[in-house]
DNA sequence: ACATCCTATGAAACCGGTTTCAAGTCGGTA
DNA sequence: TACCGACTTGAAACCGGTTTCATAGGATGT
């Protein structure tokens, strides 16, 4: 173990520990003669500060307490990873802890992370409830990344998911189509019912009815898209297009239709939402709405450090952007 | 802030600092009254242990401290997110530190880690001299992921590549393919190195000799397995099949033949390596060899647990399993 | 030359817990 | 009744830093 203490280097150069920690933290000014004996005793006996005591001291644990939704999702961990890159360097570690998208795990991983005295959180996603966030708010700096409330005292990053579902939807309708089915994201979920308001809201607006029937359950998994499709070719209703909430469930839906001879996009339209990395090699490349996890993490991670510092922070809504790629074919009136 | 510290509590329930702490952490037998006393005064106070405190206190941090390697690669984050399942309800926090896949910032990473006096390490990955890691061991329980060295004295988990590589190009050569390209990963890539070493042994077992211009460069990525289809197709020598690898470097590949008019596998046949998630929905679905990713990031936890513990540890090699889609034809004679 | 202000520095308090140690209480035994 | 050991308990030391505070010494001003 690294035993050596600031004590240690105290002796080694001759000072008291106080001068040792004003020369290495910079609060003070020392004799430069000093400055360097500690200096060199910190080189020569590899000392490294014991960040735990330093923490307990100073009030800060430079540390930035994560909550993370492991859920097999490509979206969310590209956040997480935005927020660990955005963090490196700046002095910062992040601690992270699940929340599985669930409020008792939420709330114990929340305390879990307030009792390590983190100087900041980022809640990625998740269903903690707004009153809790608020009192959160109110105790440290506090970023909710992918997630949107209405309290302005709330500091949110997060997509317009429901322009997002309605540039999907308009994209299609402009390329002709009006038969467009719809697969849902995980019920309740709130970006899943923003992206369906999204759809409703364009076809509404273009003077296309919402048939229910071409409004499929999904979960955002690629099987719940597969067997959207089978109930869709299963049921009556004629479709040119299908709008899935997430990219996943399109891969789904995109492999079944190809199980039943159906060409993408020559007979049916599919549009995705998320664009993942692996949505731009799909074959055909696949239509989707961008969503751009990785800066929303870096962007967060800068965000609960402006908060630290005392700057004011306005919630950011990024715009998403509708990846125009080979999944949607014009459709002859 | 959360102000109420033990000594309220003590002061609360009329004993001592000393009483609250056996109380809390049941370390000594406690008189009954004052037990429920100090349980009481902890509730109602809603007091919450500072463990910043306790770790310094206690000389246990805690925390695993965990170096990833952020390089937007779908198996290195899955191990992420399987470490922190793994840790997940254990007491232990994970707290992160981006390598990059850069020796400077690992051992910066590293230091970072080590001076938050962590109680234990996992390695996912990375390029850390095994001299360094010998040393990292000597100091403090260390569980490699995803890495593999020589030394016995290193706790890795990691997958048999070459095993992997060589199933995967036997695979093809039981279909019937003897023209079986490859694509290679990053140079120098350990991972890379070693599925290049079994796809060859498969090729020389079955007297196929290695045929260079078959043998194309890549990086892991989509382009690149989409470049080198490219300048395979643009060669002279033919080529039935083709081994990426990795996945994602297959969906490359997968998208350049369909833009050439190839399709798969009726003209040419395709196996990666990963199976990640996407992989089971490509069209048609991939053939490939799974990791078990999330598997052997909590693997990995537990290993670091139990090293902790004082139980000992044997290094831990997993198969890696092939499997078998529709990405791969039979060749007729 | 003397009063004044500033700077550099160390001693000690502090952060909030854990752990050691010694003392006090109690029951049981000789 | 006196003594011994087991069990509780609180005071205090400790973990390794930071920060306050008081002081000594040097520089400045007149």
């Amino acid at each position: 173990m690294n035993k050596v203490t600031i004590q240690d280097i105290a002796d080694a150069a001759k000072v008291s520990k106080a001068t040792v920690s004003r020369v290495l933290n910079g609060t003070a000014s020392v004799a430069s003669e000093k400055k360097n004996a500690v200096l060199q005793a910190t080189q020569q006996l590899g000392f490294k500060p014991n960040t735990l005591a330093r923490s307990l001291a100073s009030g800060r644990s430079m540390t930035i307490g994560v909550l993370t939704q492991i859920i097999g999702s490509p979206f969310y961990d590209t956040i997480s990873q935005g927020v660990i890159a955005g963090l490196s360097g700046t002095g910062y570690s992040p601690i992270f802890a699940d929340g599985r998208w669930n409020r008792i795990a939420e709330a114990e991983a929340i305390d879990t992370l307030v009792s390590r005295r983190v100087d900041g959180l980022v809640l990625i996603g998740g269903d903690v409830p707004e009153d809790d966030i608020t009192k959160l708010c109110a105790q440290l700096p506090t970023v909710l990344a992918a997630r949107k409330t209405e309290l302005p005292e709330h500091n949110c990053i997060y997509m317009d998911n429901v322009a997002g579902g309605f540039d999907a939807t308009s994209h299609l309708i402009e390329h002709g189509h009006q038969s467009i089915a719809f697969i849902q994201g995980v019920e309740h979920h709130p970006d899943a019912i923003d992206r369906f308001t999204g759809y409703k809201d364009a076809l509404r607006k273009n003077g296309i009815a919402v048939n229910s029937e071409l409004v499929l359950h999904g979960d955002f998994s690629a099987e719940s898209g597969a067997a959207a499709v089978e109930t869709l070719i299963a049921g009556k209703t004629q479709f040119s297009a299908i709008f899935a909430a997430n990219d996943i469930a399109a891969f789904g839906a995109r492999l079944a239709l190809h199980r039943h001879g159906l060409r993408v996009p020559d007979d049916i339209s599919l549009v995705g939402f998320d664009d993942q990395m692996e949505s731009a090699y799909m074959t055909p490349p696949l239509t989707t709405v961008r969503q751009p996890a990785r800066e929303m993490g870096q962007s967060a991670s800068a965000a609960v450090l402006d908060l630290i510092d005392g700057q004011p922070f306005e919630s950011q809504m990024y715009p998403g952007q509708l990846q125009a790629r080979e999944s949607v074919s014009l459709l002859q009136g």
